[in-house]
DNA sequence: CTCGCCCTTAGAGCGTGCTCTAAGTCAAGC
DNA sequence: GCTTGACTTAGAGCACGCTCTAAGGGCGAG
């Protein structure tokens, strides 16, 4: 079962230039295979392997870094141990940078807090 | 009490050139003070401003959108709703944009518990 | 007085990550 | 057989948010 360009981006939510884009730069694991007409067409691991550095991007992973990391599983076994290393330095920055949004969040959420007693206490004005 | 741009930017984390341009693009309540020699000299309200839009910029607000938040405060009272409204757009945003960071940090911390219990076999066969 | 440094301006340049264009191929439906 | 539409390629273009450059001014330390 294999699924053309237009489908793999219909179920990653990328868009089939994305996906090229993605081929040529090197995040893939290999070539994509073609079909007879010489169009793409993914299987299911491609799919997965797609959607697994669309969640790396999503959390903030730089395409140069899908890029070392698609290297290394891409040269097969015996380098689990930098796999490893790289999703977690990868997981410490997106914690710390969590952390942060958050924080800072707060802070806007005390602003939103403000204007809403200042608007409250309008509308009690309004209504005396 | 004035602050020059360089004691701003270390204050704020924002480099000099950003502060600059940030005035020139708008994001500011107004002309910033000059010393005689035509330096820029900041209040501490504008400090304060200065921190709030980096905390919005830093939740991930476009320019464009702090830019519309800056000409309602700048054009003094009477849209206190709009204020409030157009932050919170950007809290819903900025939650919304957090679960989805948080589930697929999920799914990659799944990936590393994969990867380390793998090795951690390893170090066990190793052993034996 | 001179040196060194921080400041000024307008405007150009850049890194990231797509996003789109142009020209062409192919398969299916009418 | 012809049209339609999804696909192909290489490469250009773009939005965003800075970041830097060039040319020059002013001020404190020695």
């Amino acid at each position: 079962m294999s699924l053309s360009i237009a489908e793999v981006a219909e179920r990653t939510g990328l868009s089939a230039h994305t996906l090229r884009y993605y081929e040529r730069d090197g995040l893939m694991l290999g070539e994509v295979g073609r079909s007879a007409s010489g169009h793409r067409s993914y299987t299911e691991r491609e799919l997965g392997w797609i959607e697994l550095i669309s969640k790396l991007r999503s959390t903030g992973m730089p395409i140069r870094d899908v890029k070392k990391y698609a290297a290394l599983v891409r040269s097969g076994n015996g380098n689990e141990r930098d796999r490893l290393a790289l999703l977690q330095a990868h997981r410490e920055r997106v914690l710390a940078q969590l952390a942060v949004v958050q924080q800072h969040l707060g802070a806007i959420e005390y602003k939103i807090g403000f204007y809403s007693d200042l608007l409250e206490r309008d509308e009690d004005g309004a209504l005396t």
